[in-house]
DNA sequence: GTTCTCCTTGACCGACGGGTCAAGACGTGG
DNA sequence: CCACGTCTTGACCCGTCGGTCAAGGAGAAC
């Protein structure tokens, strides 16, 4: 049964399908997600108000309660989809066949730069924490990614690239380190460009890591022969091809 | 003149000098502060409704209202002693004579513990984040927190001790991982003791500091020689005498 | 042209919650 | 006992905001 809530009611609970819709009943969707999420980004969630949404996308207000069920799911289904595209990011980043603590720096530089473009859209789910109504939105994704960074540190970990504690607590340093210094960035307390903040951002991780120096020159496609990594120098970070872990 | 905003209304942007109160009052003032810190731990800010609040001290609305000008007040209250207690905590636990990394540590440390300690206290300006227009009461004390870190770094750049980088960027990593590590701790997504946590928050942020191993190994008191570190062994930090910097 | 589904509107509802206020109670000094 | 400032009460006010609904368009299907 279909029953998509049509103009009968259905009065509560009744949670629907994600029903098909025209060419410009899409349209009109999309218009109404890119509204709430300019002023979620503005002003978050709880200062946004639905008339505020409609009224930025130009509808009346019943039409949003045509396309969400409610505020929170469009929340919801704004969070889903830039979570999405975050993980494509960090998939297409880091190379299978570099080391494990190589990876991790892949991974949080591109994390990094992500939301760095993304500030926008990204500032909404700002430390996760918010609303605790929301709370329940943002955590198993957080968790999800977590466990993914976990499941590199341990590898890293076997390969005595990485020091020997528990990889999920060092996997939630990391992916705090992202989290902090991309708030903190967009928030305009760090004043870098996105790329020199990946960058220092996956050196401090790396370091926070690594087992050994070499180890930590290593993932940084350093060498640690010539340059000791001290002092200033140029760029840290050539975009050099990964190569695989020597140790 | 004193107007302490008394029955005749004082209508609006009075702001009232903290008038002197009776010790009834002073009592009253506290239960009301009390509560009021039970009910933001427990559900946020923005969930706790002043009825909430005045219920749970025993009191009748009104009452609230001569004591506090409104909601917003009350957190700033609140806000503003739990940082005070976290500075004195985190003066009395760093000495003076110890290297500047291994003051760091201690300050690390010594916030974590406190911050484990007063978990219910804490919870409510968790992250920093919150409401839009609490964010102003926060930021300024973090601020603060920071660039005290800073100093403490900039110290151990010109030592040698610690990674020659933007003082003020290493600064917000350990704020960073403090605050990071606290709130999963906090929210139940690290179960280990407050101890074991303060201790690891501590190795993490000496070693994405530490200019080399060496470093590192003075400011957790490890001594390079014998143990190198990395596996199990006995706990890694024994309360023993800081001793100035070696290097 | 008729019908049917999809879409669109905006007035309206209801509750919720912050903040007010007139009316006292209580205690202390005169 | 009186007066006055401190404190206490709870009904009430009123703006706000999420969510509903009856009443239509508008285009495709028949």
């Amino acid at each position: 049964m279909p029953t998509p809530r049509g103009r009968s009611g259905a009065p509560s609970g009744v949670r629907l399908a994600p029903r098909e819709l025209t060419r410009q009943g899409r349209e009109r969707k999309q218009a109404i997600l890119d509204a709430a999420a300019a002023l979620f980004a503005e002003r978050g969630y709880a200062e946004t108000r639905v008339i505020d949404i409609v009224k930025a996308a130009g509808v009346a207000k019943g039409l949003f309660y045509w396309y969400f069920e409610n505020k929170e799911a469009v929340f919801a289904e704004l969070v889903g989809a830039v979570r999405h595209q975050l993980r494509l990011e960090q998939a297409g980043a880091i190379d299978p066949d570099a080391s494990p603590l190589e990876r991790l720096r892949q991974g949080v530089e591109a994390s990094v730069r992500f939301m760095g473009a993304h500030r926008r859209l990204y500032s909404f789910f700002d430390m996760e924490s918010l609303d605790p109504r929301l709370r329940s939105l943002l955590q198993p994704g957080s968790e999800v990614h977590t466990s993914d960074t976990a499941s590199h540190v341990r590898a890293g970990i076997e390969a005595g690239q990485i020091q020997d504690e528990d990889p999920v607590l060092l996997a939630h340093g990391v992916v705090g380190a992202v989290a902090w210094f991309s708030h903190l960035h967009r928030t305009g307390r760090i004043d870098l460009s996105v790329g020199e903040l990946a960058d220092f951002t996956a050196r401090f991780v790396v370091r926070a890591l690594a087992a050994d120096e070499e180890a930590a020159a290593e993932a940084e496609g350093r060498d640690l022969r010539r340059g000791p990594g001290r002092g200033a120098g140029p760029p840290r970070r050539a975009e050099l091809p990964s190569r695989r872990a020597a140790r």
